[in-house]
DNA sequence: GTAATCCCTGAAGTGTACTCCATGTCAACA
DNA sequence: TGTTGACATGGAGTACACTTCAGGGATTAC
């Protein structure tokens, strides 16, 4: 799959693509003799779980960490979970903030919807 | 209450104290007559609030444009509506995403754990 | 064989949200 | 009255995540 494919595929730029790869949250992606990039299945993999976990606001940094993990071997398999799951309490802090604003903003539309009905 | 003390009362810098102010998320703070802010008790709700969207993420131009709309007078009530609305659509997208690589980080950790167990 | 098209890289540029800095004012205390 | 310390402003600097650009190679279409 060339870049352009995998582009559209995702609906994300080949920029970013490269960058993604540049940055190390990607993995080198396998290419052909002249350089080219083909997207294999494992590659189209990893690509989907940075654009996931990029999504979510997860940092370049911490993702590029646990690619390196990865690719380092099994042994960094306790590393990975700790990182995994430091994440993990970043994006529960992430959502509890949401809820909290969402919280206000509903009791602000609703408090200008009743004005609004009163005043007609 | 002055500008340290509000800074502390929030856990935020004075920097971005005045920073918002200048950013026009929190309306011109009452001052003395030699221009030192002595923040009373709306302007302290207009930072509370500025901190609890921040903090989820809406972005600074929307929350100015808020702000300014607040500034304008009653007649701007359907627009605000209008704001309030999107962000919280922004909001409710964003926790969608989070939650989706929650699921990820969550399958990810559990298959981790379980190779670690298996191996020792 | 040459023009068009797609891809490559490294580096510079952009947008957003702060954060830091230089310089200056003012009130209060020694 | 001179110095200290909190606060003011405008502007430069920083961090992060892209995004754009300049300059080149390789493939395909004619």
């Amino acid at each position: 799959m060339t870049i352009t494919e995998v582009s559209e595929k995702y609906g994300i730029s080949v920029d970013t693509l490269r960058y993604y790869e540049k940055a190390g949250i990607i993995p080198r992606v396998t290419r052909n003799k002249s350089g080219i990039r083909n997207y294999q299945e494992e590659d189209l993999q990893w690509v989907q779980l940075a654009i996931w976990m990029r999504r979510a606001g997860l940092p370049i940094d911490a993702l590029a960490k646990y690619v390196k993990l990865n690719l380092a071997g099994e042994e960094t398999l306790p590393q990975r979970i700790e990182l995994l799951k430091t994440q993990r309490l970043e994006l529960e802090r992430q959502r509890q903030e949401i809820d909290e604003a969402m919280t206000i903003l509903n009791r602000k539309i609703k408090k200008y919807e009743e004005v609004l009905k009163n005043n007609t």
